[in-house]
DNA sequence: AGCGGTCAAGTTGAT
DNA sequence: ATCAACTTGACCGCT
């Protein structure tokens, strides 16, 4: 019923995604930029491919595919298209290779932009580097079959009731392949369940209920009541979040995560239903399968 | 081989 | 004013 996720990156598994710097890069010309880049995109679909099969062999049913698995596309200066590089075929195809293993292991797979993909953001620039980004992210998507690109509602910017507008109107103004696997997560700051559900409801975007950031950023919804909250704003599988505080509740950095989950801090409401859940833990895979071990023995 | 500085990007809140 | 935190350290130049 409870299939869990690891997110990103391997702890012990010797599977690792490459990166790069654009001001490395930059000393290169243009045609050993795209080599570069090329080589990593390649390697990277490749470690994919690893990934997935590693969580179908240990029984983990989802994974998280970290943001720069085709590193610096969107980048203003060393930036690409996917047809610029001269392997671009073949990684298609490779990134095409994982996505049918993980179809047909049914491992489901997401991406997670990172904090400067902004839906809400006054500031235009702002709002058009996000919608370029998420554009890269939901192509690589539809070529793995991942159905989830979660993101946050972002900053206040002082003024709540104008900064979910401007998220609500942009989200609508979204392509289809953005707009379908589009989802909201609330946090630990600043956009609580309570929140965010009416803009989910209001745009068909389905929340990812992350209940450590609940916790430690509360509202008037229980748990309880917030995962029925958000199961009703999905029209497929559940995703949501579990993660443990590295220093407890009460300590003075409630938000670090721990190295793994205590299994006391997952809700006894998730179960008895469909649903994914992604575990943010430190110690990453092992973490997933000691958790896993702990609920379902 | 190992170490420390650095990396494109936004926003918040603790210090 | 500065800085760590955020889904995730990896890369590079130096010794």
């Amino acid at each position: 019923m409870v299939r869990l996720g690891l997110c990103c990156v391997f702890k012990t598994q010797p599977i690792r995604f490459r990166r790069a710097t654009a001001r490395h890069l930059k000393q290169f010309d243009r045609k050993e930029q795209l080599r570069r880049l090329s080589e990593i995109g390649l390697d990277n679909a490749e470690g994919l491919f690893q990934a997935i099969s590693f969580c179908h062999e240990m029984g983990i049913g989802a994974f998280r595919v970290n943001s720069q698995i085709l590193p610096l596309m969107t980048h203003p200066d060393v930036g690409y298209r996917i047809k610029d590089l001269p392997m671009g075929v073949e990684i298609v195809k490779r990134f095409r290779r994982s996505g049918e293993l993980a179809r047909s292991r049914s491992i489901r797979l997401s991406f997670h932009p990172d904090q400067f993909v902004l839906l809400s953001s006054p500031n235009p620039s702002v709002t058009r580097n996000s919608i370029a980004e998420l554009s890269c992210q939901a192509l690589i998507a539809q070529w793995i079959h991942a159905d989830v690109i979660n993101i946050h509602g972002g900053g206040l910017y002082g003024d709540r009731p104008q900064a979910l507008l401007r998220l609500e109107k942009e989200i609508l103004s979204l392509d289809e392949p953005i707009r379908s696997r589009l989802t909201l997560e609330n946090d630990d700051r600043s956009y609580t369940p309570e929140t965010l559900l009416p803009l989910c409801r209001n745009t068909g975007v389905p929340l990812v209920y992350d209940v450590h950031h609940h916790r430690v950023n509360p509202d008037r919804l229980s748990v309880s009541e917030a995962t029925a909250l958000a199961r009703e704003t999905w029209n497929r599988e559940p995703l949501f979040h579990i993660s443990s505080p590295r220093n407890g509740f009460q300590g003075s950095a409630p938000r670090q995560h721990h190295d793994f989950i205590d299994p006391a801090d997952f809700p006894a409401c998730w179960s008895g239903f469909d649903l994914t859940v992604e575990v943010e833990a430190k110690a990453k895979e092992e973490a997933v399968l000691k958790l896993k071990k702990d609920l379902f023995g």
